[in-house]
DNA sequence: GCGATGCTTCTGTGGCCGCCGAACCGTCCC
DNA sequence: GGGACGGTTCGGCGGCCACAGAAGCATCGC
């Protein structure tokens, strides 16, 4: 029949995201943070054993990774390809209805800044691409962004090397469109390197058990200074 | 509890294409055309009053759109971010245990040339994309590319208008992945529209109850002296 | 008007799958 | 060692949902 990237396979792996606990596990997981399979059954809010059950078969489909350590098996998204389909379906859901959710705080924290996978999200993360688009660091474009050589030398002086490989056309930076602002902000490798070195300089921290970002002191300055981007606007 | 994006509601929309028929029904409509529930029901090998309650369920959801014409109904994928989200989910469902899919002649066609929702897909698009950046007319990053002010004249000669939206930041280009390919080629706004354009220019015609193309003769010549595409060598 | 066609709604049936209780296996700590 | 704890496997139950048969409702042709 003329499908042949074989739709069923397609219904496969959707079906294994179409489940409330499965959903539930990927999503935490795409804080970035690898998970044990007890805090993953904690979120989803089902028994251990149900649990395991599923993580077999997301592990089986290569949608997650495990890691073992000592008693504890950590679990973490399999791939970036995973991350984006998981980021799509998010943008997705977020259409819709428009229902009203009522804003607590600590939807409000997570609106601020999180993490999305291995890059920035939020006011934060959108403010941070406008403000290097702004001063001609990259480029954006719809569901596009681009380092330019001047970008490069800047993310050099901020630590963070892009290496050269040869072929001109392989590296830099995508986009990724936020389920809260609705608008683009910086993934990919660039975005990666920037989430682990403010992670790093102590700019921002992890906040345990959710995927929000607290902002330190040292970012508040360090983000108006060499980004030009006033934190307490956002 | 934590997630908020209601990794529940992420569930709903998965659960949505996690069906074998359903998936079967939305993959043909990723071909670019509307098609009415029997054709649908066709695709997915289902009766037809089944095919009608998928097809309910994804106009609920919002995942397809009706148009209704005569005593036929019409149904077409109902935004750009659904086709993303198909999109993404291919590229995850092709990869895997790299399955040995015999290649019948048909699918070469495919290969070689078809559609992507609303733009190329295939050698044809790789190789254009690639032609295109050879020539610096675009910039492509990974899951990302940039119209140059030099694009955007060769695209005007071409017969292609991209109107100059007051803010910057918004139009051009995005790039999509190939899953036969597994490289990049362009879809958003310039990857419609040169679609369109070939389509018109008689350069490329659809094949019918395929998301195959058939390159025609004038397309041959076309895009090897204007986009310096040697056809032949796809 | 008539029937034919395209599509839908209604209804019942069947199967798959997510769920938990219980038991089992491994690792850590003292 | 023993015991606690993190994880997994097994078995049986229950509910949801995709499916097709039959009937209903539009639109087309004559």
């Amino acid at each position: 029949m003329p499908n042949f990237v074989s739709a069923n396979r397609i219904a496969e792996v959707a079906a294994l995201i179409g489940d409330a606990a499965r959903a539930n596990m990927l999503s935490a997981l795409m804080g970035g943070h690898a998970l044990t399979a007890g805090e993953l059954a904690r979120h989803a809010g089902v028994t251990p054993q149900t649990t395991s059950g599923h993580l077999t078969k997301l592990l089986e489909a290569e949608l997650v990774a495990l890691e073992r350590q000592g008693r504890h098996r950590y679990y973490r998204i399999a791939s970036t390809e995973v991350a984006q389909a998981m980021q799509a379906l998010m943008s997705l859901a977020a259409e819709g209805p428009r229902r009203h959710y009522p804003v607590g705080p600590r939807e409000e924290a997570l609106r601020r800044a999180r993490t999305c996978y291995d890059h920035l999200a939020g006011r934060l993360a959108v403010g941070l691409a406008d403000a290097m688009a702004a001063q001609g660091f990259v480029q954006i474009g719809e569901g596009a962004a681009l380092v330019t050589g001047e970008g490069r030398r800047f993310l050099a002086g901020f630590g963070i090397a892009l290496e050269e490989d040869g072929r001109a056309r392989r590296p830099l930076c995508r986009t990724c469109l936020d389920w809260s602002e609705r608008r683009p902000h910086l993934a990919g490798r660039v975005g990666a390197a920037l989430l682990q070195r403010m992670l790093t300089l102590q700019w921002l921290a992890r906040r345990p058990d959710s995927r929000a970002l607290r902002i330190l002191p040292a970012g508040e300055d360090g983000l108006a200074e060499i980004f030009r981007l006033p934190v307490d606007q956002l």
